[in-house]
DNA sequence: AAGAAACGTCAATGACGCTGACCCAAAAGG
DNA sequence: CCTTTTGGGTCAGCGTCATTGACGTTTCTT
């Protein structure tokens, strides 16, 4: 299975400066970086969420909900890819505390449409905020090309399912450019 | 809602294409990567953890102590960044199925320097292989300049203190000899 | 000898997942 | 019309991973 890290012999690897082959110390990198990026980039909205007595699944519930507006609860739980249980012991108190509100479906009247109320909204953008500022830092100091690069690894990174409901999650952002895909 | 053209700083970005400012889409852009890809990228792992009755946690500190052999409980802890109960819970059990090891330290015998047995590192082995295939397939498709694009980001995304610390545990990045040698 | 530091551990709590079982109401379909 | 399926909710119990608080031991430092 896998010999220990050696001069990887396969390819000469050319590429002057920045040797682009997956040896062992640019793995462990990436998993570095992503478990400390991932819990930093998440450590704002908790703090603000710990305060109200939320979690990170309220945010959750919240960003997607506030993305797509009118989703069903079906729809939702394959976003998140939890059980119907899961979310619920999140989702109740959200409607309860009136957060989400539910309509029942023009069509189907068995569907709950979620959508954010007022104070959701204002809760949701609190928490957006505080993580704008992380982003932006982040994105200002690596410039353009990197933040380019970090979306398509990140994309990579998705499994196909998840690729998907990016893509059907993603509403047109501005009315007439509505298609940020393929990139190069 | 943002306006469209506000520039929030004058860097003149130029860059035809994607204009980086950091309009509304943009941030929610990133937070669904982010949400989605680290999913994805600890799924792997998970799988294979859940089998052997794991968690995320063992693998945590499998990685850690893997990489940075003989490394002493209290600087672990501040790597992971969790109270000493947390660590207890999964090392205890990490060591006493062989996973891990502890020598007292020569300098100061109170401490536990923690190192992985050949059982740990094939097991972190494992893990690691089958991120490393995620990782791999993410990083082709996406390219070297996307990689270090990402990694920018990344690093940015991070507090100082993680930072430091990835420094810190970063062996000789040096292409040729990737082999740490610390403390005995 | 006293105190601080490094580590371990018992106990309780909370967030967030899971499975299994069961319920209701509305849609679908014979 | 009546049965089945589907969208959604809920109760009960379980496991992981994190927390705080308190206490104990060994060892280093002063």
């Amino acid at each position: 299975m896998p010999a220990m890290s050696e001069a990887p012999e396969s390819k000469p690897v050319g590429a002057g400066r920045q040797l682009l082959f997956l040896r062992e110390e640019e793995l462990r990198l990436a998993q570095d970086l992503l478990f400390f990026g991932y819990r930093d980039f998440t450590a704002g909205p908790d703090a603000i969420l710990a305060e109200l007595g939320m979690g990170r699944a309220h945010h959750r519930v919240l960003h997607f909900v506030g993305r797509r507006p009118g989703i069903t609860v079906g729809d939702l739980l394959s976003i998140l890819g939890i059980t119907k249980q899961s979310l619920g012991r999140v989702l109740t108190p959200l409607v309860e505390d009136g957060y989400v509100t539910q309509a029942p479906g023009r069509n189907d009247r068995r569907q709950r449409l979620l959508s954010l109320t007022e104070k959701g909204e204002a809760m949701e953008k609190r928490l957006f905020e505080r993580q704008r500022e992380w982003v932006m830092r982040a994105y200002r100091e690596a410039g353009p090309v990197a933040v380019e690069g970090f979306r398509r690894v990140m994309l990579g990174l998705m499994g196909p399912e998840a690729r998907a409901q990016l893509d059907r999650a993603q509403p047109a952002a501005t009315p007439g450019a509505p298609k940020p895909r393929s990139a190069a």
